[in-house]
DNA sequence: CTAAAGGTAGGAAATTTTTCGTACGAACAA
DNA sequence: TTGTTCGTACGAAAAATTTCCTACCTTTAG
């Protein structure tokens, strides 16, 4: 038997709710103060209760989880930022690039936006592909 | 003499734009019934007026251009496809790989989505790259 | 103890984005 | 001519996102 009205999980996040994550992912679990300084300090300025708002709305659509053993709340990002960012880049690629992951590379490379260090590195990957 | 609200042209397009952008890209300067019927049947139900009154917006954003001459009116896509996907995939690799194309492409390679014609390409890339 | 500083919760306002209803003109078929 | 169809314009509603105000509680300095 199974229960209907289940939260659904996947939620895609918007711009803002992405900084936040960026913070989480960077510095690891944080309290809210923390992640709102961070914002300042990096991107734009906000208000301590609007970054607070969004946490508790990400935390509702378990974007976040939170430790609310303390007083002061410890946030952190519900999904592996690897795992995340891995699915926002197969979206963009899916609407962009039609799903070809190709074109999109070529396109990239092309800007000569990688390192001489990073081109060794696909270099590497691709053979090993190729062996495969 | 400088006139002080200049339009700023510089305009990210939003989910919806986008959509319309590809369509036009796609099939060239098309009229709203065109366009219309093009969402409809790719992507999601939307009223004809609906995907009007975008237009006319991003008529006003710059990011189309449209022909009069006509009572049907001709819209074009401002800027080309290459180059507005090229500024998009810059935002987003800056903003997710912190503006490292090489890491992106690892990951993107890494979770096999290009086609083996398209690996060929990509090799053949990074050997011109490599002899520049 | 008291005041100040800093925390959470939640409603509501403000913005941005998206959708649609209504008005009205031109084209066209009957 | 007349009415039906198809077009544009435009205001405003609806929805989604973001911001902030207010209330109230806890901790801490004095």
């Amino acid at each position: 038997m199974k229960e209907k009205n289940e939260p659904v999980k996947k939620m895609e996040p918007t711009k803002s709710e992405l900084e936040i994550l960026q913070v989480l992912w960077k510095h690891g679990p944080s309290t809210v103060r923390f992640v709102n300084d961070e914002l300042n300090a990096q991107k734009r300025e906000v208000h301590y209760t609007s970054t607070l708002k969004l946490m508790q709305i990400m935390t509702e659509k378990e974007l976040l989880t939170r430790d609310e053993s303390n007083m002061k709340h410890i946030y952190s990002a519900a999904m592996d930022e690897h795992k995340m960012k891995g699915m926002l880049l197969d979206k963009f690629v899916d609407s962009m690039y039609n799903g070809s992951a190709g074109s999109l590379v070529l396109q990239l490379l092309g800007n000569k936006k990688a390192s001489k260090k990073e081109l060794e590195a696909i270099k590497d990957l691709l053979k090993k592909l190729e062996k495969e």
